[in-house]
DNA sequence: ACAGTCGTAACAGTGAAGGTTGCAACTGCC
DNA sequence: GGCAGTTGCAACCTTCACTGTTACGACTGT
């Protein structure tokens, strides 16, 4: 489906921020998550800046800054995750309008619409059942 | 996320060709369906030349030659058409190995592998509730 | 033999994602 | 006030999957 890492590195990120403050440090530097996950700090820093917009995080600039988690991770889902950065739907229509002449053409956008909205619904659902605290402790129990 | 129409189309085409054939016709062309579909025949063709791998469709070559259903679309799901369209998993892993020096880094494929097989499985599950004898009453009950 | 259709390769266009560079803006510290 | 470290963001490139298109060989009923 050509997926793409975007919620896995965004769930990276946050666990990262997460594990450096309860170690005792302030706010943590695109540059180090960005080593962490083996990518580019811009990646990072477009990445979090979406997850600002959403609430999650919190940066400060100038000297000594850096990201820091907006609320707790007990109180951050995958949904909440996956809404910041997955704008589009799972499934997409046809690219152009099917014969509208046709009784499956006309028939089959709508027909689909309503499938892929229950669908979709559960995947949210899903996503909802996972804690950014889960991910962590996952992350911790992870045999060495 | 990029999505793509492949499981739509896929869709279309078999409702397309069972309508067809409850009309009673034998082989549907993939000329026909991409007129339907507003697209290309050999977009058609490849499509569904994987749900022939998959064992949903026939098809005949020579003069009449087309496509039939192999069997009822009762028995189809749209799991079994998306496992035939879409080999890839929902969402990916970084594109390179995270620094499995870090903490963070060594744990987070593991533990995200696990969410994610976990989620696949629910979306799977709810694939298979939907027939394509399904599809294709929704299709019919568009209002005109 | 012919005509109609599939099977498939080859290539172009499109768009998203990810990577990279560059630089302005901001701010704590000296 | 200047410096240093970091974010914010624009611009561009590369890669890749999907889609569309053309072309042509393979096949088969008439």
């Amino acid at each position: 489906m050509s997926a793409n890492s975007r919620l896995t590195i965004a769930a990276h990120a946050l666990a990262w921020i997460g594990l450096y403050q309860r170690q005792g440090h302030e706010v943590a530097t695109s540059e180090q998550i960005a080593t962490s996950a083996n990518t580019n700090p811009v990646v990072i820093r477009r990445l979090l800046g979406e997850l600002r917009r959403a609430g999650l995080v919190e940066s400060r600039r100038g000297v000594g800054a850096g990201w820091s988690l907006a609320r707790e991770l007990e109180s951050m889902t995958l949904l909440d995750v996956y809404e910041a950065v997955e704008p589009g739907p799972l499934f997409a229509m046809h690219r152009t309008t099917p014969d509208q002449g046709c009784v499956v053409g006309h028939g089959i956008q709508p027909a689909m619409q309503n499938i892929y909205e229950g669908i979709e619904e559960t995947l949210r659902h899903e996503l909802a059942r996972v804690t950014l605290e889960n991910v962590l402790r996952d992350v911790l129990a992870a045999p060495r």
